[in-house]
DNA sequence: AGTTTATGTCAGCCTTGTTGACATTCCAAG
DNA sequence: CTTGGAATGTCAACAAGGCTGACATAAACT
């Protein structure tokens, strides 16, 4: 079913794709990608944080009342190396973590009010210069560029990825 | 094509961007670019190489002969923690530094056989995901990608990137 | 001759990833 | 009710790869 998808294109020429082609892909995704996290890196670095609290806040953020488990899986890294980030978070006051109500093990995260606000100051700065690259770019552009970068995701990954909130655009 | 893509192209253009839609943006890129180094992390693993000697392997090979002082610019790191990562390549015969010829000041980098073989063992991998990313996305949304990534870099960065061969697609 | 540039290198610090071991809590199956 | 195992937290130790600062050379420039 993958397959096939081709001929949307009016039997168009599938792509010839060189390896030049593809290198200057490579590259536009090594230099985009520290372009996206440039912003908010300066923010954060100005609090004494480093992008793993900016991953953290985020999808706690996205996900209210995630677990640690669950958080854990999103974001790739082992507990003890999630736990050293949240626990300052927690005692900054910036996450708080609930005893789970049904299974008391758990715990629940939450972003506080002040942790809020920081979420807010980071995703507004990516969120800034994402917006203004669809800007430049066109609406077409930016469709396709999400139907990469999901092609581009492992399978498991994009499974979670598109069950967070608004499926499909 | 339908050109001016959506319905509007008045004054105000296009794009009804909500933070949802941009957040999910920030998402798409954070997930694909995890997948995107993911297979040849494993590579250089195995080799006992890491992320750092993938990229100066790769600028490497893309500017024969650059010197030391532009391979900083495009890595955007300090000069100490290139040579960490230049040194043991050198050491291990991945990599080729020769006095230059016009400046003896200079070094002129160059990838050996053996550094050849792992560069181009490492980006097949990540030519690979691409490729299969851009056939399951089309044509149309490849264009658009790189149109989106390009508009996020910086400016400095996009510059260098666009002078790196292949003016424009 | 004196200054600047390109490079290398030593030392030390930080963040963020890893493993392994172990304690605690507490759900759920027997 | 006991117990196995899941979920969590924490301690310790280590590695990669960023960073800064200081200093050494050699070559080029003025």
């Amino acid at each position: 079913m993958a397959e096939g998808s081709n001929s949307a294109m009016g039997g168009e020429n599938l792509l010839f794709l060189t390896d030049e082609q593809l290198r200057k892909g490579i590259e536009a995704m090594f230099f985009a990608y520290r372009g996206f996290t440039a912003d908010p890196d300066r923010i954060l670095d100005a609090h004494g944080y480093g992008r793993a609290h900016h991953r953290a806040l985020h999808f706690i953020n996205r996900t209210h009342g995630t677990t640690v488990n669950n958080l854990l899986n999103i974001l790739g890294v082992t507990k003890q190396s999630l736990n050293r980030v949240l626990r300052t978070l927690i005692e900054d006051g910036l996450v708080e973590s609930r005893v789970g109500r049904k299974d008391r093990r758990e715990r629940n995260l939450f972003l506080t009010e002040k942790g809020d606000t920081l979420e807010r100051a980071l995703s507004e700065a990516q969120r800034e210069r994402m917006r203004a690259a669809y800007r430049a770019a066109g609406p077409q552009a930016v469709a396709g560029f999400r139907q990469v970068l999901e092609a581009m995701m492992d399978d498991e990954i994009r499974r979670q990825y598109l069950n967070m909130r608004d499926r499909r655009t």
